[in-house]
DNA sequence: AAATATTTTTAGATGAAACTAAAAATTATT
DNA sequence: AATAATTTTTAGTTTCATCTAAAAATATTT
Protein backbone atom coordinates (compact mmCIF):
# COMPACT_ATOMS: atom_id res chain seq x y z
CA UNK A 1 0.00 0.00 0.00
CA UNK A 2 1.30 3.56 -1.07
CA UNK A 3 1.90 6.31 1.55
CA UNK A 4 0.70 9.81 1.04
CA UNK A 5 3.54 12.82 2.12
CA UNK A 6 1.30 13.57 5.17
CA UNK A 7 0.55 10.25 6.37
CA UNK A 8 4.57 9.66 6.48
CA UNK A 9 4.61 12.95 8.46
CA UNK A 10 2.48 11.42 10.79
CA UNK A 11 4.27 8.04 11.00
CA UNK A 12 7.43 9.77 11.77
CA UNK A 13 6.28 11.90 14.40
CA UNK A 14 4.40 9.31 15.83
CA UNK A 15 7.92 7.22 16.28
CA UNK A 16 9.89 9.82 17.32
CA UNK A 17 7.33 10.68 20.20
CA UNK A 18 7.38 6.82 21.07
CA UNK A 19 10.95 6.55 21.22
CA UNK A 20 12.15 5.46 24.32
CA UNK A 21 8.83 4.68 26.03
CA UNK A 22 6.04 2.32 25.45
CA UNK A 23 2.88 4.12 26.82
CA UNK A 24 0.74 5.82 23.97
CA UNK A 25 0.88 8.79 22.25
CA UNK A 26 -1.84 11.53 22.80
CA UNK A 27 -3.70 13.46 20.01
CA UNK A 28 -2.24 16.92 21.49
CA UNK A 29 1.16 15.70 21.54
CA UNK A 30 1.21 14.73 17.89
CA UNK A 31 -1.36 17.91 17.02
CA UNK A 32 2.30 20.14 18.44
CA UNK A 33 4.65 18.02 16.30
CA UNK A 34 2.98 17.87 12.72
CA UNK A 35 1.52 21.76 13.22
CA UNK A 36 -1.89 20.96 13.01
CA UNK A 37 -4.56 20.77 14.91
CA UNK A 38 -6.00 18.19 17.31
CA UNK A 39 -8.87 17.69 15.34
CA UNK A 40 -7.23 16.86 12.03
CA UNK A 41 -5.15 14.71 14.26
CA UNK A 42 -8.24 12.93 14.74
CA UNK A 43 -8.69 12.54 11.66
CA UNK A 44 -5.41 11.15 10.29
CA UNK A 45 -5.10 8.69 13.04
CA UNK A 46 -8.37 6.80 12.19
CA UNK A 47 -7.38 6.56 8.52
CA UNK A 48 -4.04 5.32 9.79
CA UNK A 49 -5.75 3.15 11.94
CA UNK A 50 -7.87 2.11 9.25
CA UNK A 51 -4.74 0.94 6.95
CA UNK A 52 -3.20 -1.01 9.62
CA UNK A 53 -0.45 1.29 10.57
CA UNK A 54 -1.47 2.34 14.11
CA UNK A 55 -3.22 1.19 16.98
CA UNK A 56 -6.10 3.85 17.94
CA UNK A 57 -8.67 3.24 20.05
CA UNK A 58 -10.82 6.50 20.37
CA UNK A 59 -9.26 9.03 23.50
CA UNK A 60 -6.91 6.48 24.66
CA UNK A 61 -4.11 7.44 21.95
CA UNK A 62 -2.34 5.76 19.63
CA UNK A 63 1.04 3.50 19.12
CA UNK A 64 2.68 2.27 15.76
CA UNK A 65 1.90 -0.90 14.68
CA UNK A 66 4.73 -3.54 13.73
CA UNK A 67 3.90 -2.00 9.96
CA UNK A 68 3.88 1.30 10.95
CA UNK A 69 7.14 0.99 12.41
CA UNK A 70 8.64 -0.34 10.01
CA UNK A 71 7.50 2.50 7.01
CA UNK A 72 8.71 5.22 9.76
CA UNK A 73 11.98 3.32 10.37
CA UNK A 74 11.83 3.61 7.06
CA UNK A 75 11.26 7.60 6.74
CA UNK A 76 13.84 7.85 9.76
CA UNK A 77 16.57 5.94 7.66
CA UNK A 78 16.04 8.16 4.79
CA UNK A 79 16.15 11.40 6.57
CA UNK A 80 19.23 10.33 7.90
CA UNK A 81 21.28 9.29 5.26
CA UNK A 82 20.38 12.46 3.30
CA UNK A 83 21.54 14.74 6.24
CA UNK A 84 24.63 12.86 5.83
CA UNK A 85 24.69 13.48 2.44
CA UNK A 86 24.25 17.11 2.88
CA UNK A 87 26.81 17.65 5.47
CA UNK A 88 29.46 15.62 4.23
CA UNK A 89 28.98 15.69 0.67
CA UNK A 90 27.02 19.27 0.13
CA UNK A 91 29.28 20.86 2.68
CA UNK A 92 26.28 22.13 4.79
CA UNK A 93 26.64 22.81 8.48
CA UNK A 94 24.75 20.55 11.19
CA UNK A 95 22.31 23.12 11.97
CA UNK A 96 21.34 23.66 8.61
CA UNK A 97 20.40 20.38 6.92
CA UNK A 98 17.06 19.59 8.94
CA UNK A 99 14.52 21.38 6.67
CA UNK A 100 16.38 20.21 3.20
CA UNK A 101 16.10 16.31 4.63
CA UNK A 102 12.65 16.83 5.48
CA UNK A 103 11.52 17.11 2.08
CA UNK A 104 14.35 14.81 0.84
CA UNK A 105 13.43 11.65 2.95
CA UNK A 106 9.81 11.65 1.37
CA UNK A 107 12.00 10.67 -1.92
CA UNK A 108 10.72 7.47 -3.34
CA UNK A 109 13.31 5.17 -4.68
CA UNK A 110 14.46 1.90 -3.19
CA UNK A 111 17.37 1.49 -5.30
CA UNK A 112 18.60 5.57 -4.93
CA UNK A 113 18.54 5.02 -1.08
CA UNK A 114 20.83 1.83 -1.36
CA UNK A 115 22.99 3.33 -3.67
CA UNK A 116 23.13 6.84 -1.47
CA UNK A 117 24.29 4.32 1.41
CA UNK A 118 26.66 2.98 -0.56
CA UNK A 119 28.29 6.22 -1.85
CA UNK A 120 28.49 7.41 1.74
CA UNK A 121 30.10 4.46 3.01
CA UNK A 122 27.47 2.74 5.13
CA UNK A 123 27.21 5.63 7.34
CA UNK A 124 25.72 4.16 11.35
CA UNK A 125 25.01 7.42 12.42
CA UNK A 126 23.61 11.15 10.98
CA UNK A 127 25.70 13.98 11.55
CA UNK A 128 23.97 14.90 15.21
CA UNK A 129 24.56 11.22 16.22
CA UNK A 130 21.96 9.76 15.66
CA UNK A 131 21.82 6.39 14.19
CA UNK A 132 20.34 5.13 10.70
CA UNK A 133 18.24 2.10 11.12
CA UNK A 134 19.38 -0.25 8.23
CA UNK A 135 17.56 -1.52 5.43
CA UNK A 136 15.47 -3.91 6.94
CA UNK A 137 13.89 -1.82 9.49
CA UNK A 138 16.07 -2.27 12.71
CA UNK A 139 17.77 0.61 14.86
CA UNK A 140 20.79 0.10 16.00
CA UNK A 141 20.99 0.98 19.68
CA UNK A 142 23.65 3.30 21.14
CA UNK A 143 23.24 3.45 24.39
CA UNK A 144 24.67 7.05 24.81
CA UNK A 145 23.69 8.80 28.35
CA UNK A 146 23.00 12.43 28.74
CA UNK A 147 25.65 14.75 30.08
CA UNK A 148 23.19 15.76 32.61
CA UNK A 149 23.02 12.52 34.02
CA UNK A 150 26.70 12.48 34.52
CA UNK A 151 28.88 12.22 37.58
CA UNK A 152 31.28 15.30 38.76
CA UNK A 153 34.65 13.97 38.04
CA UNK A 154 34.07 11.20 34.72
CA UNK A 155 35.32 11.85 31.55
CA UNK A 156 33.44 11.32 28.43
CA UNK A 157 32.42 11.74 24.68
CA UNK A 158 29.98 14.34 23.13
CA UNK A 159 28.21 11.43 20.75
CA UNK A 160 25.35 12.74 19.91
CA UNK A 161 22.31 15.41 20.59
CA UNK A 162 18.79 14.54 21.53
CA UNK A 163 17.25 18.24 19.97
CA UNK A 164 17.93 19.08 15.77
CA UNK A 165 17.04 22.45 16.26
CA UNK A 166 19.07 24.81 14.94
CA UNK A 167 18.95 27.20 17.42
CA UNK A 168 20.30 24.59 19.81
CA UNK A 169 23.04 23.63 16.85
CA UNK A 170 24.20 27.04 16.79
CA UNK A 171 24.44 27.23 20.73
CA UNK A 172 26.93 24.57 20.56
CA UNK A 173 29.15 25.47 17.69
CA UNK A 174 29.18 29.14 19.71
CA UNK A 175 30.55 26.88 22.67
CA UNK A 176 33.18 24.97 20.72
CA UNK A 177 31.01 21.48 21.67
CA UNK A 178 30.77 18.92 18.49
CA UNK A 179 30.49 15.47 17.98
CA UNK A 180 33.89 14.14 19.28
CA UNK A 181 34.36 16.64 22.15
CA UNK A 182 36.30 15.22 24.87
CA UNK A 183 34.35 16.44 28.16
CA UNK A 184 35.77 16.45 31.65
CA UNK A 185 32.62 17.06 33.86
CA UNK A 186 34.42 18.99 36.78
CA UNK A 187 31.58 20.13 38.92
CA UNK A 188 28.06 19.84 38.79
CA UNK A 189 26.39 22.63 40.56
CA UNK A 190 23.74 22.27 43.08
CA UNK A 191 21.80 26.12 42.40
CA UNK A 192 20.79 25.58 38.82
CA UNK A 193 22.12 21.65 38.41
CA UNK A 194 24.19 23.82 35.33
CA UNK A 195 27.42 21.37 34.67
CA UNK A 196 31.30 23.14 34.70
CA UNK A 197 32.70 21.07 32.05
CA UNK A 198 36.32 21.49 30.15
CA UNK A 199 35.77 20.42 26.59
CA UNK A 200 39.09 19.30 25.15
CA UNK A 201 41.26 20.36 27.63
CA UNK A 202 40.47 23.87 27.57
CA UNK A 203 39.46 25.70 30.66
CA UNK A 204 35.66 24.31 31.79
CA UNK A 205 32.72 26.60 30.80
CA UNK A 206 29.23 26.26 32.63
CA UNK A 207 26.92 24.33 30.54
CA UNK A 208 23.12 24.64 31.69
CA UNK A 209 20.99 22.06 32.54
CA UNK A 210 18.73 22.46 29.57
CA UNK A 211 21.64 21.94 27.32
CA UNK A 212 23.67 19.62 29.06
CA UNK A 213 19.82 17.40 28.93
CA UNK A 214 20.12 17.31 25.45
CA UNK A 215 23.61 16.10 24.95
CA UNK A 216 24.28 12.46 24.52
CA UNK A 217 27.82 11.06 25.57
CA UNK A 218 29.58 8.13 26.15
CA UNK A 219 32.03 7.48 29.15
CA UNK A 220 35.74 7.78 28.28
CA UNK A 221 37.30 3.97 27.82
CA UNK B 1 4.88 33.71 -4.35
CA UNK B 2 5.42 30.17 -3.47
CA UNK B 3 4.40 27.69 -5.65
CA UNK B 4 2.74 24.07 -5.17
CA UNK B 5 3.94 20.59 -6.60
CA UNK B 6 1.46 20.76 -9.24
CA UNK B 7 1.54 24.05 -10.29
CA UNK B 8 5.83 23.44 -11.12
CA UNK B 9 4.49 20.22 -13.40
CA UNK B 10 1.94 22.77 -15.02
CA UNK B 11 4.77 25.34 -15.88
CA UNK B 12 7.28 22.72 -16.51
CA UNK B 13 5.67 21.05 -18.65
CA UNK B 14 4.26 24.47 -20.67
CA UNK B 15 7.93 24.96 -21.05
CA UNK B 16 8.53 22.20 -22.85
CA UNK B 17 5.57 22.30 -25.23
CA UNK B 18 7.36 25.73 -25.73
CA UNK B 19 10.75 24.77 -26.47
CA UNK B 20 11.68 26.10 -30.11
CA UNK B 21 8.39 27.31 -31.42
CA UNK B 22 6.26 31.00 -30.27
CA UNK B 23 2.74 29.10 -30.92
CA UNK B 24 0.10 29.17 -28.13
CA UNK B 25 -0.11 25.45 -26.54
CA UNK B 26 -3.58 23.86 -26.07
CA UNK B 27 -5.07 22.75 -23.52
CA UNK B 28 -5.06 18.88 -24.45
CA UNK B 29 -1.22 19.10 -25.15
CA UNK B 30 -0.59 20.09 -21.35
CA UNK B 31 -3.27 17.29 -20.59
CA UNK B 32 -1.93 14.72 -22.35
CA UNK B 33 1.87 15.43 -20.38
CA UNK B 34 0.35 16.28 -17.02
CA UNK B 35 -2.04 12.86 -17.42
CA UNK B 36 -5.00 14.93 -16.45
CA UNK B 37 -8.00 15.38 -18.36
CA UNK B 38 -8.81 19.23 -20.39
CA UNK B 39 -11.00 19.73 -18.05
CA UNK B 40 -7.99 19.52 -15.03
CA UNK B 41 -5.97 21.99 -16.88
CA UNK B 42 -8.26 24.55 -17.94
CA UNK B 43 -9.17 25.26 -13.76
CA UNK B 44 -5.27 25.26 -14.00
CA UNK B 45 -4.36 27.44 -16.51
CA UNK B 46 -6.89 30.13 -14.68
CA UNK B 47 -5.11 29.94 -11.83
CA UNK B 48 -1.89 30.30 -13.35
CA UNK B 49 -2.99 33.29 -15.52
CA UNK B 50 -4.56 34.94 -11.82
CA UNK B 51 -0.80 34.41 -10.48
CA UNK B 52 0.68 36.06 -13.70
CA UNK B 53 2.60 32.61 -14.67
CA UNK B 54 1.07 32.40 -18.11
CA UNK B 55 -0.75 34.22 -20.97
CA UNK B 56 -4.13 32.55 -21.17
CA UNK B 57 -7.28 33.73 -22.80
CA UNK B 58 -9.78 30.59 -23.25
CA UNK B 59 -9.95 28.76 -25.88
CA UNK B 60 -6.91 30.26 -27.25
CA UNK B 61 -4.06 28.05 -25.43
CA UNK B 62 -1.34 29.34 -22.83
CA UNK B 63 1.81 30.56 -23.62
CA UNK B 64 4.58 31.40 -20.32
CA UNK B 65 4.71 35.00 -19.00
CA UNK B 66 8.57 36.08 -18.52
CA UNK B 67 7.97 35.27 -14.77
CA UNK B 68 6.31 31.78 -15.21
CA UNK B 69 9.22 31.10 -17.78
CA UNK B 70 11.60 32.10 -15.28
CA UNK B 71 10.22 29.71 -12.71
CA UNK B 72 9.92 26.67 -14.94
CA UNK B 73 13.35 27.11 -16.27
CA UNK B 74 14.42 26.93 -12.29
CA UNK B 75 12.29 23.49 -12.15
CA UNK B 76 14.16 22.23 -15.14
CA UNK B 77 17.59 23.31 -13.84
CA UNK B 78 17.33 21.46 -10.79
CA UNK B 79 15.51 18.30 -12.71
CA UNK B 80 18.50 17.91 -15.16
CA UNK B 81 21.31 18.73 -12.14
CA UNK B 82 19.92 16.07 -10.54
CA UNK B 83 20.09 13.66 -13.35
CA UNK B 84 23.69 14.88 -13.36
CA UNK B 85 24.05 13.30 -9.83
CA UNK B 86 22.23 10.07 -10.44
CA UNK B 87 24.38 9.45 -13.15
CA UNK B 88 27.87 10.48 -12.11
CA UNK B 89 27.78 10.38 -8.34
CA UNK B 90 24.87 7.25 -7.62
CA UNK B 91 25.63 5.34 -11.00
CA UNK B 92 22.57 4.89 -12.23
CA UNK B 93 21.85 4.54 -16.49
CA UNK B 94 21.15 7.02 -18.05
CA UNK B 95 17.51 5.49 -19.27
CA UNK B 96 16.64 4.90 -15.07
CA UNK B 97 16.51 8.58 -13.85
CA UNK B 98 14.11 10.70 -15.19
CA UNK B 99 11.35 9.34 -12.60
CA UNK B 100 13.25 10.29 -9.75
CA UNK B 101 14.59 13.40 -11.08
CA UNK B 102 10.70 14.06 -11.63
CA UNK B 103 10.85 14.20 -7.65
CA UNK B 104 13.60 15.74 -6.96
CA UNK B 105 12.67 18.99 -8.97
CA UNK B 106 10.56 19.82 -6.43
CA UNK B 107 13.01 20.02 -3.24
CA UNK B 108 12.94 23.74 -2.45
CA UNK B 109 16.00 24.98 -1.29
CA UNK B 110 18.36 27.45 -3.23
CA UNK B 111 21.92 26.92 -1.65
CA UNK B 112 21.32 22.79 -2.05
CA UNK B 113 21.48 23.18 -5.87
CA UNK B 114 24.28 25.69 -5.72
CA UNK B 115 26.17 22.92 -3.80
CA UNK B 116 25.22 20.67 -5.97
CA UNK B 117 25.82 22.48 -8.83
CA UNK B 118 29.51 23.22 -7.51
CA UNK B 119 29.51 19.53 -6.33
CA UNK B 120 29.30 18.39 -9.75
CA UNK B 121 31.89 20.22 -11.24
CA UNK B 122 29.20 23.09 -12.82
CA UNK B 123 28.08 20.66 -15.49
CA UNK B 124 26.81 21.93 -18.75
CA UNK B 125 24.22 19.32 -20.04
CA UNK B 126 22.22 16.40 -18.50
CA UNK B 127 23.13 12.74 -19.15
CA UNK B 128 20.68 12.91 -22.06
CA UNK B 129 22.84 15.81 -23.50
CA UNK B 130 20.23 18.38 -22.99
CA UNK B 131 21.67 21.84 -21.76
CA UNK B 132 21.41 22.86 -17.93
CA UNK B 133 19.69 26.52 -17.37
CA UNK B 134 21.98 28.91 -15.47
CA UNK B 135 21.29 30.48 -12.06
CA UNK B 136 19.98 33.18 -13.40
CA UNK B 137 17.80 31.59 -15.90
CA UNK B 138 19.16 31.23 -18.87
CA UNK B 139 19.39 28.34 -21.43
CA UNK B 140 21.97 27.86 -23.25
CA UNK B 141 21.58 27.24 -26.83
CA UNK B 142 23.03 24.28 -28.25
CA UNK B 143 22.10 24.70 -32.00
CA UNK B 144 22.24 20.65 -32.45
CA UNK B 145 20.59 19.07 -35.30
CA UNK B 146 18.56 15.84 -36.04
CA UNK B 147 20.24 12.60 -37.07
CA UNK B 148 17.24 12.45 -39.55
CA UNK B 149 18.07 15.55 -40.91
CA UNK B 150 22.00 14.77 -41.57
CA UNK B 151 23.03 14.33 -45.30
CA UNK B 152 24.81 11.10 -46.35
CA UNK B 153 28.41 11.05 -46.38
CA UNK B 154 28.53 13.11 -43.41
CA UNK B 155 30.62 12.61 -40.04
CA UNK B 156 28.47 13.93 -36.66
CA UNK B 157 29.39 12.86 -32.68
CA UNK B 158 25.55 12.23 -30.63
CA UNK B 159 25.34 15.02 -28.50
CA UNK B 160 22.19 14.89 -26.97
CA UNK B 161 18.32 13.01 -27.29
CA UNK B 162 15.29 14.88 -28.12
CA UNK B 163 13.27 12.06 -25.92
CA UNK B 164 13.85 10.77 -22.02
CA UNK B 165 11.49 7.77 -21.83
CA UNK B 166 13.67 4.17 -20.94
CA UNK B 167 12.14 2.31 -23.91
CA UNK B 168 13.51 4.89 -26.42
CA UNK B 169 17.39 5.20 -24.36
CA UNK B 170 17.39 1.32 -23.76
CA UNK B 171 17.11 0.97 -27.27
CA UNK B 172 20.19 3.26 -28.15
CA UNK B 173 22.52 1.40 -25.66
CA UNK B 174 21.03 -1.88 -27.30
CA UNK B 175 22.51 -0.25 -30.63
CA UNK B 176 25.74 0.99 -28.67
CA UNK B 177 24.48 4.44 -28.73
CA UNK B 178 25.32 6.90 -26.53
CA UNK B 179 26.59 10.18 -26.03
CA UNK B 180 30.00 11.21 -27.99
CA UNK B 181 29.63 8.27 -29.96
CA UNK B 182 31.20 8.96 -33.71
CA UNK B 183 28.79 8.41 -36.32
CA UNK B 184 29.04 8.27 -40.32
CA UNK B 185 25.85 8.38 -42.67
CA UNK B 186 26.50 6.10 -45.67
CA UNK B 187 23.20 6.73 -46.70
CA UNK B 188 19.66 7.96 -46.08
CA UNK B 189 17.36 4.90 -47.96
CA UNK B 190 14.49 6.46 -49.67
CA UNK B 191 12.51 3.37 -49.36
CA UNK B 192 11.61 4.48 -45.31
CA UNK B 193 13.69 7.10 -44.92
CA UNK B 194 15.94 4.71 -42.41
CA UNK B 195 19.54 5.81 -42.36
CA UNK B 196 22.77 3.28 -42.53
CA UNK B 197 24.67 4.94 -40.15
CA UNK B 198 28.71 3.45 -39.17
CA UNK B 199 28.69 4.05 -35.38
CA UNK B 200 32.40 4.25 -33.98
CA UNK B 201 33.88 2.76 -36.68
CA UNK B 202 31.74 -0.29 -36.71
CA UNK B 203 30.21 -1.88 -39.62
CA UNK B 204 27.21 0.46 -40.69
CA UNK B 205 23.43 -0.65 -38.62
CA UNK B 206 20.25 0.93 -39.88
CA UNK B 207 18.19 3.52 -37.66
CA UNK B 208 15.04 4.27 -38.01
CA UNK B 209 13.43 7.56 -39.07
CA UNK B 210 11.64 7.33 -35.99
CA UNK B 211 14.94 7.21 -33.81
CA UNK B 212 16.77 9.00 -36.05
CA UNK B 213 14.33 12.01 -35.45
CA UNK B 214 15.06 11.93 -31.82
CA UNK B 215 19.00 11.97 -31.94
CA UNK B 216 20.90 15.07 -31.74
CA UNK B 217 24.17 15.44 -33.36
CA UNK B 218 26.69 18.34 -33.64
CA UNK B 219 28.55 17.94 -37.47
CA UNK B 220 32.24 16.68 -37.00
CA UNK B 221 35.24 19.39 -37.42
C1' DA C 1 -22.13 28.30 -45.65
C1' DA C 2 -24.17 24.42 -43.27
C1' DA C 3 -23.39 20.46 -41.03
C1' DT C 4 -20.32 17.71 -38.51
C1' DA C 5 -16.45 16.82 -35.69
C1' DT C 6 -13.25 18.22 -32.34
C1' DT C 7 -11.63 20.91 -28.65
C1' DT C 8 -12.35 23.53 -24.70
C1' DT C 9 -14.96 25.25 -21.01
C1' DT C 10 -18.57 25.19 -17.44
C1' DA C 11 -21.11 23.05 -13.77
C1' DG C 12 -21.28 20.09 -10.28
C1' DA C 13 -18.95 16.27 -7.51
C1' DT C 14 -15.19 13.80 -5.14
C1' DG C 15 -11.28 12.80 -1.99
C1' DA C 16 -7.38 14.53 0.85
C1' DA C 17 -6.00 17.14 4.40
C1' DA C 18 -6.64 20.79 6.75
C1' DC C 19 -9.79 24.15 9.61
C1' DT C 20 -13.43 26.15 13.49
C1' DA C 21 -16.86 25.61 16.84
C1' DA C 22 -19.49 22.76 19.64
C1' DA C 23 -20.20 18.35 22.03
C1' DA C 24 -18.49 14.45 24.55
C1' DA C 25 -15.16 11.96 27.24
C1' DT C 26 -11.48 11.92 30.39
C1' DT C 27 -8.73 13.81 34.10
C1' DA C 28 -7.97 16.83 37.95
C1' DT C 29 -9.67 19.52 41.82
C1' DT C 30 -12.23 20.78 45.48
C1' DA D 1 -18.46 12.18 44.50
C1' DA D 2 -19.55 16.33 42.26
C1' DT D 3 -17.71 20.04 39.78
C1' DA D 4 -14.37 22.16 36.97
C1' DA D 5 -10.71 21.96 33.64
C1' DT D 6 -8.62 19.75 29.94
C1' DT D 7 -8.39 16.80 26.11
C1' DT D 8 -10.39 14.61 22.34
C1' DT D 9 -13.88 13.84 19.06
C1' DT D 10 -17.75 15.07 16.02
C1' DA D 11 -20.01 17.95 12.70
C1' DG D 12 -19.79 20.96 9.30
C1' DT D 13 -16.56 23.97 6.22
C1' DT D 14 -12.67 25.15 3.23
C1' DT D 15 -9.02 24.66 -0.26
C1' DC D 16 -6.57 22.13 -3.72
C1' DA D 17 -6.41 19.29 -7.47
C1' DT D 18 -8.70 16.24 -9.67
C1' DC D 19 -12.93 14.00 -12.06
C1' DT D 20 -17.45 13.26 -15.34
C1' DA D 21 -21.03 14.91 -18.13
C1' DA D 22 -23.03 18.49 -20.62
C1' DA D 23 -22.70 22.93 -22.97
C1' DA D 24 -20.23 26.17 -25.77
C1' DA D 25 -16.75 27.55 -28.97
C1' DT D 26 -13.73 26.56 -32.68
C1' DA D 27 -12.16 23.85 -36.65
C1' DT D 28 -13.02 20.77 -40.49
C1' DT D 29 -15.69 18.69 -44.11
C1' DT D 30 -18.91 18.24 -47.36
Amino acid sequence: MSTSFAEENYLKIIYRLSEGHTDDISTNAVAELTQTKAASVTDMLRKLAEKGWVNYQKYQGVRLSPEGEKIALGIVRKHRLWEVFLVEKMGFNWDEVHEIAEQLEHIESDSLIEKLDEFLEFPKTDPHGDPIPSKNGVMPELGYQHLADIKAGKRCVLMGVAKDSAIFLQLLTKMKLSLGSALYVQEVNAFDRSVSVSIDEAPAVFISHEVAKNILVKLAQ
